[in-house]
DNA sequence: ACCTGAACACCGTTCAAGT
DNA sequence: ACCTGAACACCGTTCAAGT
């Protein structure tokens, strides 16, 4: 514990799970999912690739541990709750949007029965707030799957859309290429394309997500109300 | 057309993208996304390898080609509209959800911006149904994004964590596995967790999607009646 | 207990050479 | 125009051998 790495360049202290995870997510966010290989792993950890596998069972687990750590990390900077249960859970929604954005990996690593620790807060954290909201214990099983399933898939859907057109042009060029494209489709097979084309250059992803999120509070309240 | 294939096991006809993206489906379907490569493709279809790169620039795009195909036959499926049009937007989100789910594959590989067919076909049926609805053009662009987004995000998810799990013992034992877990949480830090695990066996995944696609609908028309 | 790194059994993709 | 299949530059994973 004292002793400093005088002798070689082997490390003193023995590798741990965490050092590993923590690498992983840096080079992921960095570099890119096809940049994480065990070779340069190792290398940036300064041991043989074979080595990581005494803490780590295989790639598949070493990226849902990666993911845990950034939805932990992303949990843990919600603020507290003065909007109410529906301010709540909108701050929750935005926490793991952002995150999602953030590293682009994250939502295909997820999944959705893990013992994954963040995970299960997440899930608690919204079941938590339909309590406060009033929600009949009947219908709390489905609304809080509706609101789950929505923040984690949407969440995913558009980080992977991003990922998928990094580096392609902005944003705001490929929204105008995709709104002149539906324009030009054909008017009987397609109007209501045609018609929304033009809201898509300008809008903000993050807004919209948030709507999607009132739409099903505002289901959901419509239904205590009665 | 006429000339039966006779002298060698060379193929007679040129290969066709459609040939190989058919191949591709099946294997997928039968065998998983880890059996697809290019050389048990080109042996399936008795031809070489590097002769898949004449008709599909590469994986990526085969896939794409591959996911749009089946999301074609899904739609093609969709029964006509008796139930007015929220009868049809859920049964427009069932095709989805089950060709996802019997083509685990799909989901993570179905851009949300494409140039797809099938998804443009999609994409303009949610939102045609949203105007029959008399959903206001200025609410109309949220809306549309909340279903599609949900169908799509919700849909891929549930597949994912079918496709996970394959093998794996039953559902409905991993199911109360999940839920046995759940109820042995903290109850100071868990208390919704382990109220709710006791849904979770015999819950169908189905009508639990279903009811987020009402909750939706049911927040889409509250704004529509004010 | 933990690490090393060569070896194994694969991949996707390219490309000179064929028809 | 379309196909062949060897060759290239990689992978994840294993495992005998080390400390």
């Amino acid at each position: 514990m004292t002793d400093k790495p005088s002798r070689t360049e082997r490390r003193s202290e023995a590798l741990t799970k965490e050092q590993i995870v923590e690498a992983a997510v840096d080079i992921l966010d960095t570099q890119g999912e096809a940049a994480l290989t065990f070779r340069t792993l190792a290398a940036r950890l300064a041991t043989g690739s074979g080595a990581i596998y005494w803490h780590v069972s295989n790639k598949d687990h070493l990226l849902a541990a990666a993911a845990d750590h950034v939805m932990a990390r992303a949990l843990a900077g919600v603020t507290g709750d003065d909007g109410g249960p529906q301010g709540a859970i909108r701050a929750i929604a935005l926490a793991v949007f952002d995150a999602f954005d953030a590293h682009s990996w994250v939502g295909a690593r997820l999944s959705l029965a893990p013992d994954q620790s963040a995970m299960l807060r997440f899930f608690e954290a919204i079941g938590s707030q339909l309590q406060r909201l009033g929600v009949a214990a009947a219908a709390r099983f489905d609304a809080w799957s509706a609101l789950v399933n929505y923040i984690l898939g949407v969440a995913a859907q558009n980080a992977d859309n991003a990922r998928r057109h990094h580096g392609e042009a902005d944003r705001e060029t490929l929204l105008a290429a995709m709104a002149a494209r539906w324009q030009q489709l054909d008017p009987e097979g397609y109007p209501f394309l045609r018609e929304v084309a033009a809201h898509l250059p300008g809008h903000d992803d993050r807004e919209q997500f948030l709507a999607g999120i009132d739409l099903i509070l505002a289901g959901i309240t419509a239904a205590v109300r009665e």
